[in-house]
DNA sequence: CCAATATTCTATCGTCTCATAGAATAACGG
DNA sequence: CCGTTATTCTATGAGACGATAGAATATTGG
């Protein structure tokens, strides 16, 4: 085996994982299950996409490693295959922010920037929870919760939050997390909550960039209903 | 706009850049390219690709956000975009190598494991520099070491390696670095200086690596030849 | 302004990929 | 062991992509 073989056998195989990357579905997906392990059936739903195409999706990031499958009675569960996988996509993430100004644009659309300059970095976040200084919510699907959470957040799904918000402290600043730089459950639970009177902001990342940071992850224990 | 074609919209962006990774000929364009600037010819002999299909691939990269051009007379250099690409294409590589056994196995026929083995990490090769306990020696091309190289060590490319090694003292440890972990250049001077009788291992990574961690580059003034 | 050089643009053909429909499989509940 | 549910496998047509050939562009040097 010479020289050229080897390299092309080598960036053939970065290019098989590179290739799954390709497609807004799948990265969709993995954004999702960047949250924790989900059947089947609880992605498609949230990615708003067939079963059959979510699926199929699902079997190209199998084959290219990137996720893993467990049986669980007649659910099958998709999970990351490890945290390296995090990081690539917002690895990815990043640079198109960077790079392309599209990406800028569809976001100018949806999130307002205000928002955005007002977001808490997960460092700041650590140290305003030490001091007790903030009250954190969790605006994920409670499953999300379940799977894995900030120590000492509240699990307040955003279409609980209206009704629920007796629970949270009048006085205190509230911060709502969500999965990521790009999700927008924290946004709308915090334009909720300021028309309702409350100081609140939003984390300007998500759970699993919290894992990523290194930082401690809390699970429920009772094994989350399905969905 | 609603959330759904926000999200459609967001993640056709990520998929953009990440389809462009989707080819190997691209991924050893940017591996390339992760050592500094080069022309297309530079890349083309490089990556042994005929200059029409680098220029194709280059445009889908710039076209992505990933590279940047400048003219320079008749030659155009491409360069990476910023250094969270170089760090994108690691986080690739370091998920493909996890992930697919096929790598390891491409690998092993070329890579002999025990140099592996006895890599060294970039951190310890930084204290053992700092202790001048080793000669350190680059063994990329010359205008990849002018480009940017770690301070201290010496250029002495792969090729000429065989007929400078009076340059280098007899005594200590000889550490190789080139271009990356894939990158056979180092292996291949460690196999050489240890028949010569010479005391040698490689680095673990490369110069783009070295740059990533945050350690200081140092670049030759005069500007390199091309190639 | 013309020739030479480096590179890109445009167009073509074969191949790969995607969405999706229909059939098949695997585990559970009775 | 049979029907049901969740999911995958197989097959197919439309469209996208890659390699590459030929024409075009931009800069330099005369």
């Amino acid at each position: 085996m010479d020289h050229r073989a080897f390299k092309a056998a080598l960036y053939a195989q970065f290019a098989r994982v590179g290739h799954t990357l390709g497609s807004p579905k799948r990265l969709e997906l993995l954004d999702l299950l960047a949250q924790g392990e989900k059947t089947v059936e609880a992605l498609a739903e949230q990615s708003a996409t067939p079963i059959k195409n979510t699926s199929a999706h699902l079997r190209a990031l199998r084959q290219a490693g990137l996720v893993e499958t467990s049986r669980e009675g007649t659910y099958i569960r998709y999970r990351l295959a490890d945290d390296h996988v995090t990081a690539l996509v917002r690895s990815l993430q990043e640079v198109s922010r960077r790079r392309l100004a599209e990406v800028e644009q569809v976001t100018a659309l949806y999130l307002d920037r205000r928002d955005e300059m007002e977001a808490v970095t997960l460092s700041e976040l650590r140290r305003l929870m030490r001091d007790e200084a903030v009250t954190v919510i969790d605006v994920r699907p409670r499953d999300e919760f379940d799977a894995g959470h900030i120590p000492g957040a509240l699990s307040v799904p955003l279409a609980e939050l209206g009704r629920r918000l007796d629970e949270l402290p009048k006085r205190k600043e509230i911060i709502a997390y969500c999965r990521g730089p790009y999700c927008v459950y924290s946004l709308e639970a915090v334009t909720l909550l300021r028309k309702r009177g409350r100081r609140a902001r939003r984390a300007a990342e998500g759970l699993p960039d919290w894992r990523l940071a290194g930082y401690v992850v809390e699970r429920t224990l009772a094994p989350a209903a399905t969905r």
